[in-house]
RNA sequence: GGGAGCAUAGCUCAGUUGGGAGAGCACUUGCCUUACAAGCAAGGGGUCACAGGUUCGAGCCCUGUUGUUCCCACCA
């Protein structure tokens, strides 16, 4: 029978002519949007939303893969399931990008003014903020589009606006001025999470500061020389010797020649430096805290763009202080003179110039040390006191570290949880004020008559206790305050939306381990004290994308793999699956090509598999599995197996063990079914028995529909093709139903007989490939099977014939032996036979046959060991202690076989 | 300084309550066997970092050591 004939299915798997094809049908089916079954309890995933200035790397295909093998697993149960997409307006980054396309047109920020610039921002979100949800889409995700979300939509302002006032109501959102971590190329204040400390080569300034009592020379050092100008005292330790006679003195600051105190401080450390340090309360978050101890001035001396300050900001200063607009918090500003202006890197040449002059620059040693820098420009840091909001930590940490205790939120792994506890039993106030334009601006209007603050879920311009104009705090809200809200801004809240209601809180929420703080963190917090809930139960971590060295991926370091030229080229399936496979959640993944290849194979393995079952199936139309006695052992075997499979993936999925259950799939598939199972199906296919070929085609196609649900999460697009071409699902997608484990497909013992059967054949393989046997040249297996299979035998002689490459099968009863000339294994209880007539070396083959005996005796002698073990025999499970007995009773008959087969050879010899 | 991870085959990594060490890639040998050479078959290769301990039994649990990576804090 020709089964090829009229039938077309390309040789090679070729991603690139489907996908986007498949895609476009899911999205106009309709297929991602959940189908609400009220009463029935949903399946809800909100994406975490990539920025809008984003470009599709190979970190977002791994934030998705999980998100999207849990969301397609859950649809395929019938939950029903919600994936909630969206975008991130990431004030900071999305405001230097649009700043830089127009200052490569000669425009600046304040040319444009506020609202122009803004407008312009949107401009450009409309431009290029689709691309990446685009991008995403090649990916495969199968996420409800319709539900997609921007933290800067109406509804969400509207959520971001009255969380600040709930806040500013409870007294959890206050005003003050503080040091913070300011960075001057951004021109804004940043949170302590988005400060990163890098390594970096500077020096250690040793300065010499006149004590004005004694006339003697002060040694102290530091890392930061331009900071002096804005010194406000020395510190000492109490307990320091050295220098306990010049307590109650002072120091004339060199080059600006102002008495400043001495302290003592417990800050001052005997053991660092010269112990003396120089206090700068209003540029050093640890000198804040000393100035703040000794009721110190606070002196500014750097603008907020990294510049030393000159005589219009100081005089801008004193006019604020004369008019009493100023208040006690906040620092005087310092004309620094021929220094004003300077960069801080400038100034700090200069000064130390200056001082080297003068004679009180005693040395510069080299210092390495680690100094914080901005995470979005990583320009340096400089900690300023300054006027911020921020929110009051510790009242909204203790809820969430205690969720996490009592596990009403659980980590997978479990490890992240410590982080997570230690970040929230730790963390100090949220400065959540930003110098910039684009983003939710703070709802805080102030009355220059009055005096005093309104914080409003509506825009007013009247004070409402005097009647006089008002205007708006300039600054917008960090856009983590947005994205803290995401699990139920998106689905409406604060309104009480019929998917508030039903969606919140979510399921599962996935991301990377590095947000943590940013993110994860926030959002619990934030859900638990606007909804009351925690917004999902289970944080499911994953790890960071390495490349082949076990290098971070970045476009900066050009190691980057560029997922859509991958997909391109092996599709998004193979990318998937190299991303999940054999991954341990949490754990970093390395990604190199080779790895994406190797599972373009697979992808091809599976075309091909459904390509022979549909060069098959031609004649096919299902009608379900036949009864048991139409079935071959094979048939039963791998519905077995199958069986299995369903229920380990099943419970790998629930435990959200993707990476395992993704490993033991590819497995099945290709092992089990591929290299086995349609080995042995060839030949009832190809067989003249219509009834056993009917019984295997309706095993194959269920086996094979089966495995490809298995897989579809994973592999979404391949899967559904070829579940297209299967009879009998036309106008169907494969997202309709999960595989259950049948119980009436289930043949444990006939599936067992299957695999001493298989063991025979890997035997008879190995036998011919250690006798150098030709390929094409067939022979005669003379088998003796073991108790009670010897008709599973001759049920399988299709198998031997055609795996094996038998010529001829023969029988011995268990007494007969065969003393001709012919090699022999043991293989699952049975000997095998192969007569190679003169090929056979007899004396290499005793060779063979003495090392098997010796391996069987060194088996004897394990479980004897054991058995003697009297501690074994009293405290091991009785089941373990019978398999030992067993292994000996079954070793000494191999054991006694071998030594027959040895003494039959040596008889030959003769 | 505090915390966490990792150390298993040449390479990259799995190993689910402790009960005979696995995969992919690479390597060796033989095969274009009518689905697939992006493939098939057979094979070689590991003192599970080290030292103790618990246990009848440890890659797995405990203690310590070494190496390595990361996070947090500090560094005047």
């Amino acid at each position: 029978m020709d089964n090829t004939k009229d039938f077309s299915m390309a040789k090679v798997y070729s991603p690139k002519d489907m996908e986007d094809r498949i895609y476009k049908m899911w999205e106009e089916s309709g297929a991602f949007k959940p189908k609400i079954v009220k009463g029935k309890k949903p399946f809800t995933i909100v994406m975490p939303p990539p920025n809008i200035t984003g470009q599709l790397h190979v970190g977002h295909a791994l934030d998705e893969m999980p998100q999207d093998v849990l969301i397609r697993y859950h649809r395929m149960k019938g939950d029903p399931t919600l994936w909630l997409p969206g975008t991130d307006h990431a004030a900071i980054a999305t405001e230097v990008k649009v700043k830089d396309a127009l200052s490569k047109q000669g425009i600046s920020k304040d040319d444009l003014g506020r609202e122009a610039f803004i407008d312009r921002v949107w401009d450009w979100k409309k431009e290029y903020g689709g691309r990446i949800v685009k991008q995403l889409r090649k990916l495969g995700v199968s996420c409800d589009w319709s539900r997609e979300r921007f933290t800067m939509d109406k509804g969400l302002s509207r959520a971001v606006r009255e969380t600040f006032v709930r806040l500013y109501e409870k007294g959890l959102i206050y005003q003050g001025w503080r040091m913070v971590n300011w960075c001057p190329n951004c021109n804004t204040s940043i949170s302590d999470a988005e400060v990163e400390y890098e390594e970096q080569n500077g020096s250690f300034w040793h300065i010499l500061y006149p004590v004005k009592e004694t006339g003697e020379m002060l040694e102290l050092a530091t890392t930061r020389p331009e900071t002096m100008l804005g010194d406000t005292a020395v510190a000492i330790n109490a307990d320091d010797e050295r220098y306990k006679h010049l307590i109650g003195c002072h120091v004339m600051l060199p080059l600006i020649n102002k008495e400043i105190p001495i302290v003592c401080d417990e800050h001052a450390d005997m053991t660092k430096g010269t112990g003396v340090v120089k206090i700068t309360p209003a540029h050093d978050p640890n000198d804040y805290e000393v100035g703040k101890r000794h009721d110190l001035p606070m002196v500014r001396v750097f603008t907020y763009d990294g510049h030393m300050t000159g005589k219009a900001e100081a005089e801008e200063n004193a006019r604020l202080i004369k008019e009493g607009r100023a208040t006690k918090d906040e620092p005087v500003v310092l004309d620094c003179g021929q220094y004003a202006g300077k960069t801080t890197m400038e100034a700090r040449k200069a000064i130390a110039a200056d001082l080297e002059k003068q004679g009180l620059l005693k040395k510069v040693e080299p210092l390495t040390h680690e100094v914080g820098t901005c995470y979005r420009c990583h320009n340096t840091i400089e900690p300023m006191v300054s006027k911020q909001w921020f929110v009051k930590m510790a009242p909204l940490a203790k809820p969430a570290a205690d969720a996490a205790r009592n596990k009403d939120i659980v980590f997978v792994p479990e490890r992240f949880e410590k982080t997570f506890l230690n970040w929230m039993d730790n963390t100090r106030d949220w400065c959540i004020s930003r110098q910039l334009w684009w983003g939710h601006r703070i709802p805080a209007f102030y009355c220059d008559a009055c005096g005093r603050v309104h914080v409003s879920r509506e825009d007013i311009d009247k004070c409402p206790d005097c009647g006089a104009p008002l205007r708006q705090d300039e600054d917008v809200l960090d856009t983590w305050f947005s994205s803290a809200l995401w699990p139920f801004s998106t689905l409406g809240w604060p309104e009480e939306t019929e998917d508030f209601k039903y969606f919140y809180p979510n399921s599962v929420l996935s991301c990377g381990y590095d947000i943590i703080f940013f993110w994860l963190a926030r959002m619990v917090f934030s859900g638990i004290e606007q909804t009351g809930k925690c917004p999902f139960p289970v944080a499911l971590m994953h790890g960071l994308v390495r490349d082949a060295q076990g290098k971070k991926m970045s476009k900066s370091s050009g190691n980057g793999i560029d997922p859509l030229e991958v997909i391109d080229k092996y599709g998004a399936d193979a990318l998937r699956f190299s991303l999940e496979i054999g991954v341990a959640p949490g754990a970093d993944v390395r990604m190199s090509v080779e790895k994406i290849e190797t599972y373009r194979n697979f992808a091809n393995k599976i075309w091909n598999a459904s390509r022979f079952a549909l060069m098959n199936m031609q004649d096919f139309v299902p009608e379900g599995i036949p009864s048991e006695d139409k079935l071959a052992l094979s048939d039963k075997w791998i519905l077995t197996r199958f069986n299995e499979q369903v229920r380990n993936l099943t419970e790998k999925l629930e435990s959200f063990d993707l990476g395992m259950g993704a490993y033991s799939l590819y497995d099945f598939i290709w092992s089990y079914l591929c290299d086995w199972y349609i080995e042995m199906a060839k030949h009832e296919l190809n067989g003249e028995d219509a009834q056993a070929r009917k019984a295997t085609q309706e095993v194959l196609y269920y086996v094979l529909t089966g495995s490809l649900k298995l897989l579809h999460p994973y592999m979404p697009f391949i899967t559904e093709e070829l579940y297209s071409y299967l009879p009998g699902h036309e106008g169907m997608l494969i997202n309709a139903s999960w595989p259950v484990a049948e119980e009436k497909n289930e043949f444990p013992s006939e599936a067992d007989k299957m695999d001493a059967i298989m063991d025979v054949i890997r035997a008879a393989r190995n036998l011919r490939a250690e006798m150098k046997v030709a390929a094409y040249k067939k022979a005669t297996l003379i088998i003796r099977p073991s108790e009670g299979m010897e008709d599973a035998f001759r049920q399988s002689e299709g198998y031997l014939y055609r795996l094996a490459s038998a010529s001829d099968v023969k029988y011995l009863s268990k007494t007969d032996s065969n003393p001709e000339a012919s090699v022999s294994a043991m293989a699952g209880g049975s000997t095998l036979f192969i007569p190679m007539g003169e090929l056979v070396d007899v004396e290499k083959e005793l060779v063979r046959l003495a090392k098997e005996l010796e391996a069987a005796k060194a088996e004897i002698g394990r479980s004897e060991s054991k058995l003697n073990n009297t501690g074994f025999i009293a405290k091991a499970p009785a089941q373990l202690v019978d398999a030992e007995k067993q292994k000996i009773e079954k070793n000494k008959a191999l054991l006694e076989t071998i030594n027959q087969r040895i003494d039959e050879l040596k008889a030959l010899r003769k």
